[in-house]
DNA sequence: TATAAAACCATAAATTCCCATAAAATAATT
DNA sequence: AATTATTTTATGGGAATTTATGGTTTTATA
């Protein structure tokens, strides 16, 4: 299992084009295809990313629950449709597509953000919007685990 | 499972290296990732370190199929953000980014802290200082601890 | 043929690799 | 126990490589 951990802000160019930071695709380098998968996520303004292996183990995954679970079915029909596989170019970039740009309001910059075994794309600025949301909200929930500032 | 004992002060290089004990590079000898996972603590003025091992833990923890119920908590959702994977060089050297340092006040020196199973980083003199604050807290709520002068 | 996409080439900055050395710790010897 | 030899460790600097980013040319496609 290898993860994906820390986050990396690069640059869109003219073309569209962005360097996946190297770390990922290092985590990436066992995979069989070359690439990332990329989909809108459900929850938040910003992109999912998973390898390849990971989409298949959900596949599977949703198969076996598909039959008795409605909701994970239309939700994983979802995801499948949604779902846009991005090789590498030789450089280690890719070309997110417009809706999904949209979607995280990415214009110039993105921010890749490890999730563990998946991550995602967000932009930079909504990112530390959500991200000090996120603390001050842990700091209410778990008092005990703040000491201080 | 070896543990992370006893505290190594250590400087750093012009170029932002600083040696990982050896002891703590003994402690982490048996993992597959030569190297430590370091992220800025929650609660201190300070850089917590563990192990790869221990953050897959940590993963397969939160892999209830979290793409599709969104509940992967905000805790491990920011813990993965912000670890960093640090591999170390020949020499067992790591280079611990920017923030990081920042955010414990560490320039030119740094104390490798053991905790058990994890460890911290911390600049020398405000670990000194947090030391002995804790120690005299500790006399005032339990003065019996207090043996004698 | 016009346009988009892919392949190819280039480069500056950052990072990693490699070698060297002094100090410290450990082991061996007297 | 004292001394010497050997290994390990921490630290330093230059060379080589990687990375992110940009541009140009070629190929596919509408």
């Amino acid at each position: 299992m290898t993860l994906f951990l820390s986050s990396y802000e690069n640059r869109l160019d003219s073309k569209g084009r962005i360097s996946v930071p190297a770390p990922f695709r290092a985590s990436l380098s066992a995979e069989r295809f070359a690439g990332v998968v990329l989909y809108r996520s459900f929850t938040n303004n910003c992109i999912e990313g998973l390898s390849m292996s990971r989409m298949e183990q959900l596949a599977s995954a949703t198969d076996k629950m598909g039959v008795f679970d409605g909701t994970l079915d239309d939700l994983s029909a979802m995801l499948f449709a949604d779902a846009r596989p991005l090789a590498f170019d030789v450089t280690g970039r890719i070309v997110i597509p417009n809706d999904l740009l949209a979607h995280a309001g990415i214009t110039d910059r993105a921010i890749f953000v490890g999730r563990g075994l998946s991550f995602q794309i967000w932009n930079p600025d909504a990112f530390q919007e959500m991200q000090s949301g996120a603390l001050s909200r842990l700091r209410k929930t778990r008092p005990d685990l703040v000491v201080s500032e």
